[in-house]
DNA sequence: ATGAAAGCGCTAACAA
DNA sequence: TTGTTAGCGCTTTCAT
């Protein structure tokens, strides 16, 4: 392919009549120019149309400014979210995202190269599959990673996730208090770690007053499956009188199930509480009671790691967990404030 | 910063005992090599855990084997569909998409600045600002672009748009049909040509038989842009009977107000239509009867486009229209099939 | 403050 | 098929 010839760094020296390296200075931050041959170059720059090469850059500065972005889906409105942020935030810092989608099933390793190999200079993980491979290669690669919203059992790896033990134990509570018996929970992807812990968190809670966890049922963060997951949760009774669902997405699905598949009324029978507080959750047809995953600080806590690790070449890897806060709206029942009197 | 030492082709062909230009050879995927060489250079580069650098790769080939994905929010779920199979796509043709999120309202000329200088093979837009401009001027810098679901009127540009005019045609001839006597419009940016071309297609389904258009505001393809304008449609009499929103996340945000805050029903007093068909507008809280656009084959068209651009540096470039699909939900009023014997 | 020169890691002629 | 050689466009010493 022939593309228009390209103005290079030599053409605007010749033209300003200085050498090639002063253009260079031009364009670098802390250079010591004079300011007599910065105007010159950059005339002559303006002139020629000219743009530093920045895979020339990146190639001597061993660094191309770019951020891996793993993810597998986006069905979910929180990734969306996460993703919009997260791009605005590395921009704002001079890094571009470099976008992969890894399929939810599909053979990682072929992605997994592919990342390895794209130069990038750090790596920000919210994959749910592939979290811990991936993070451990590219660990021995050499290159920093970050996962959010996610975990694993790894010292060598920094990781920001928010309180999804706390998030759990809430629900568990809050359910119990709200008079509920039988809380089924509506697990995400099995492999996931943010799952599990929100699972545990439930349990204890629930242990907490005495109770126990009725159901559990994989809804793999889809739509559809967790619209099934519901089905069967209530293909027989003792039928739950409470579903906790590891994203509001499937949340969601659980309450669509509900009201226009099985008939039940929301919360009047069975209570329904999400997690991650998304938009969508806020809206009147819901009105979802949920926990709220504080996005701003995760994606801020997230860059800042991340970027801490590239630019001071830093070995040293650290976890952040963030509080989240329940958020109280009218899909789950209200705990009664005052014991009835008889 | 000081990462860990780095394998160059050069340590491969130095253990493998063969130039530097045969292990370069061994990565590529048309270069005459025997099957020995092969081996011994696979042995060596494994066992040293080489991975070619792109970026020098890139340098060379003056290609990054990267497109820019521009668009400028994802809260409207039709984006991270795309944005998904977008990326699935360019993936499976091995390129990676770098993401530009341009803030609606801001400065896009630093964003411009920075995808010019990205070193992108090529562009898909679907920011809805800063569209023709910085389109106009990456044509000027020789790189490709491929407009998707936006259009410009500028030749010098491949665009890919589904048939919004006839979209809005119908919607004005169903709501018609269906008996409806004062459709309101609620559009996206006023600067959309996406908008505007529904907008148009509307006026002249309802001017087919001789209606007009009885209000136009703006929802800014925003959730509470679209709630806002959706009160001020009912400040006064007379009251629209139906709505046609820009897009289906607007269209949603239409029924909520009108179910939750002003008290109406949907379709019975007032019938919404929506457009995109993202997964939401199934759901049965809102069943809403929209216009399919064909993302997939949207995506395949652009990918298409882009890459014979890129890949025959073609200057020639074109417009595909694609055609749009009635999603008959119940959203709106039903047009009467038999007239009603006197 | 400026220029000359030496690469960054790779691909692509060209010769052998 | 293989090795030699010359850059790609830039940053960065090192002199001056």
């Amino acid at each position: 392919m022939q593309k228009k010839r390209v103005v290079t760094s030599r053409d605007v020296a010749e033209r300003a009549g200085v050498s090639q390296s002063a253009v260079s200075r031009c364009f670098s931050p802390k250079a010591s120019i004079s300011e007599k041959t910065r105007c010159k170059v950059l005339k002559a720059a303006k002139e020629l149309g000219y743009r530093p090469n920045s895979i020339a850059r990146s190639l001597i500065t061993r660094s191309s400014r770019t951020i891996a972005l793993v993810l597998s889906s986006l069905d979910n409105m929180f990734y969306p979210l996460v993703v919009a942020k997260a791009s605005l935030r590395f921009q704002s810092e001079g890094y571009h995202l470099l976008l992969f989608v890894v399929p939810e099933d599909g053979d990682s390793s072929s992605v997994m190269d592919s990342i390895l190999q794209s130069q990038v200079d750090g790596i920000l993980m919210m994959s749910a599959s592939l979290t811990s491979s991936l993070a451990r290669e590219c660990a021995d690669s050499g290159i920093p990673v970050v996962l959010i919203n996610r975990q694993v059992d790894f010292a060598g790896i920094s990781q920001v996730y928010s309180d999804n033990y706390h998030g759990g134990f809430w629900v568990g509570s809050y359910l119990t208090m709200g008079g509920h018996e039988r809380v089924a929970y509506l697990a995400g992807l099995e492999s996931s770690s943010t799952s599990r812990h929100r699972y545990e968190g439930l349990v204890d809670g629930l242990a907490s007053v005495g109770k126990r966890c009725h159901a559990i049922a994989y809804g793999d963060y889809d739509f559809e499956c967790a619209r099934a997951a519901t089905q069967r949760l209530f293909a027989k009774p003792p039928y739950p009188d409470a579903i906790f669902a590891a994203s509001d997405h499937m949340a969601i699905a659980v309450m669509e199930t509900l009201r226009y598949e099985l008939g039940y009324r929301v919360p009047e029978d069975v209570s329904v509480i999400g997690f991650d507080d998304t938009p969508i959750a806020a809206w009147p047809s819901y009105r979802l009671t949920t926990v709220r995953q504080p996005v701003d600080q995760m994606i801020e806590q997230a860059t800042e790691l991340l970027l801490k690790q590239i630019r001071q070449g830093d070995f040293h890897t650290e976890s952040r967990v963030l509080p989240v806060t329940p958020i109280l709206r009218h899909s789950a029942r209200q705990p009664i404030r005052e014991t009835v009197l008889d």
